[in-house]
DNA sequence: ACCGATATGGAACGCTCGTTCATAACGGAC
DNA sequence: GTCCGTTATGAACGAGCGTTCCATATCGGT
């Protein structure tokens, strides 16, 4: 029954990640959508709705992506929780020299004027800061964090670093300096270890 | 002689750069730069250049401005300095859900495409990071922070937070966390005081 | 009072935008 | 083999874009 697709969905909105990624919500054309995505215009429109519902598509997947990342980062023996967490802010301040985070780009062109871009943004966000809480909840067990700390605030601490480091490798800070402040974010809600 | 401007270009300037602020740069038609400034078209280019060019003087003077701020916060006592890191963040933490940063949001939508935003903004970075730094060593010699750490990396350590503050903001988390969060940083890199 | 020079504001231009639509291609059902 | 429902394609459309241009207004200098 009907012509079936010749195309891949997933793949689409890939390129279209993609696209978006490269330039933007605004600075990218339908045009542009067709070509990353080899798709003609009406077939993007068939497929997809308008240009906003396939950005919010995009956008959507990204974030499942990255909630899914996080989420993952708190399976693991409690006595490495933070050492996890470590490891996350690592990987951050490594990779974020070349584009950046694509929730953080579409966050900054669109969450003042868009109200779905930053609903879906803010739940993300809450997403990661409950995921890092329990990080820390569970260092706090292993002894490697005050237990007297509030786990809420060392969790958002940890996003709000994460964050940052994006923040300043798309600004185009040296990835050394950026590795080296996320070791010292690490450093300071550690509990030294008696010798 | 000539006929003389009936605009102040400082007033037109900030007008721009609110209106550049709401809806970004692709997001922003001159015809919306003219309704937003009170001038017609031609005036706009016959002061400014074109819209590229009037963005740029936007964030030129964002940039010198945030620069100015920052800066103003080495001179004072030493044993304060880190009171006034500080200040500056929790002066992000708390302001930062309205609209977020014109700097974060201009690079977030064109470092990646426009080489002259790119470099606008790295230049403001390292100067961020460089008076960060300064305030660290004050804060060491001082005695509030550990003498033995790397100023530059605590420097650069606070401009992220700062900066995944504003990231934070915008996206949407409510203040208090914010708040909470500064507190914890610098915290983290302050040296008990002895009872 | 006149002139050169600059500012003003909006009409006009060519182009690209997001979106729609007509038509062709295709695979299963009868 | 002939429909039928779906998909694919790119031409077509009106609106809006960034930019240019020009007729008019307004100044300082003579």
């Amino acid at each position: 029954m009907g012509r079936p697709r010749t195309f891949d969905e997933d793949q689409v909105v890939e390129a279209a990640r993609r696209q978006f990624w490269e330039t933007g919500y605004h600075g990218t054309s339908v045009g542009d959508l067709a070509r990353a995505t080899g798709l003609g215009k009406g077939s993007l429109y068939g497929a997809f709705g308008d240009k906003h519902q396939l950005f919010l598509r995009v956008l959507d997947e990204y974030c499942a992506g990255a909630e899914r990342g996080v989420v993952a980062l708190v399976d693991g023996p409690e006595d490495e929780a933070l050492d996890r967490a470590h490891q996350w802010l690592l990987r951050t301040a490594r990779s974020s020299t070349t584009r950046g985070c694509f929730l953080a780009k579409g966050t900054a062109e669109l969450s003042r004027t868009d109200p779905e871009v930053a609903e879906r943004a803010a739940t993300t966000f809450g997403v990661l800061v409950d995921a890092c809480t329990a990080l820390v909840e569970q260092a706090q067990r292993a002894g490697q964090v005050d237990a007297g700390a509030d786990a809420h605030t060392l969790g958002t601490l940890i996003v709000t670093t994460q964050r940052g480091l994006e923040a300043l490798g798309k600004g185009g800070l040296d990835t050394d300096s950026l590795v080296s402040a996320a070791d010292a974010a690490v450093a300071g809600m550690r509990i030294p270890q008696p010798a």
